[in-house]
DNA sequence: CTGTATCCTCGAGGATACTG
DNA sequence: CAGTATCCTCGAGGATACAG
C-alpha cells in the first residue's frame, strides 16, 4: 500500500493524527505503562479510542507493546526507538511553543494541563 | 476565551490541524503568494478550505495578509516572523522523518509530491 | 484487566453557485 | 480575482454492552 504526502512534516502530523497521541506518547515518555494506567492517566480517554490509537502507534513503530501471560492479564506499553527519537525532536516544538505563548498569550489565556514542560 | 492542552505540544498539532495548513505554510516558506497562487499550488484544495485556512493561519499569527486596492483584486499572503520560526522548528521534523522513513519504508512505499525537501 | 463489537453523533471538509 | 453562503457527505470519535 503506497502512501503519499504533499511533504515530509505531514508524515509527523499523520503518526500524531489521532486526538490522543499526543498524549499517549507524552506519559509514555515518563516510562512503561499498563493500559489500566494509561486509561487512567490520559483524562478523558474511551477504551475504545485508547485500544485503537494505542494499536496505530504500535503499527507505526513508535509503540511496543508487550503481554504477560497471566491472569488477570497484563499488557505493557512503552516507547520504541523511534518513539524516543520523535519525541525528542518534538522537544523543540514545545520550546517553540513557550516563545510562541508568551508573545501571544500572555497573562494565562492559555493552560496547559501538565506542568512538567512535557512533551 | 481560554484554551485548554494537555502538553505543550499540543499547541502546534492544534495550529496546523487543518488538512492544508502545513501544505500551504510549505509554499509560503518560499516567498509570499497571492490567493490565485497558493490555489493553484496546493493541488485539490477548495476555493472554500483555501479562504478559511488562511483565515485561521492569519489569526493565529502564522500569517500575514496584505491587501492591494485595485481592480482586479490583490491579495498577498506572506509567512509573520512566528511563522517562519515555526517552519524553521519544522525542519527539524523533516529531518527525523528522513530517517524514519528510510528505516520503516525502503523501496518507495512512501512518496512525497514535491521534490525538495520542503518543509 | 484488556480488548472487541455496535450504534450514533457531529463537525471538518467537499461541491456548487453567487457577490463585489 | 478574492471571498461568502448553502447544502451535503462521511468518518473520527463517543457511549455502551459484551467477551476471554
Amino acid at each position: 500500500m503506497k502512501k503519499e504526502f504533499n511533504n515530509r512534516c505531514e508524515v509527523v502530523l499523520n503518526l500524531l493524527s489521532g486526538k490522543w497521541k499526543a498524549h499517549i506518547l507524552y506519559f509514555l515518555t515518563k516510562g512503561p505503562a499498563r493500559t489500566s494506567e494509561l486509561k487512567r492517566l490520559v483524562t478523558g480517554i474511551s477504551q475504545k479510542m485508547l485500544t485503537e490509537q494505542l494499536k496505530e502507534l504500535e503499527r507505526d513503530g513508535l509503540v511496543a507493546r508487550k503481554v504477560f501471560n497471566q491472569i488477570p492479564p497484563k499488557v505493557e506499553y512503552s516507547l520504541t526507538e523511534h518513539g524516543s527519537s520523535l519525541t525528542k525532536v518534538l522537544g523543540e516544538i514545545v520550546e517553540w511553543t513557550e516563545n510562541y505563548v508568551e508573545q501571544r498569550h500572555p497573562d494565562g489565556e492559555v493552560v496547559f494541563h501538565d506542568n512538567d514542560d512535557g512533551l
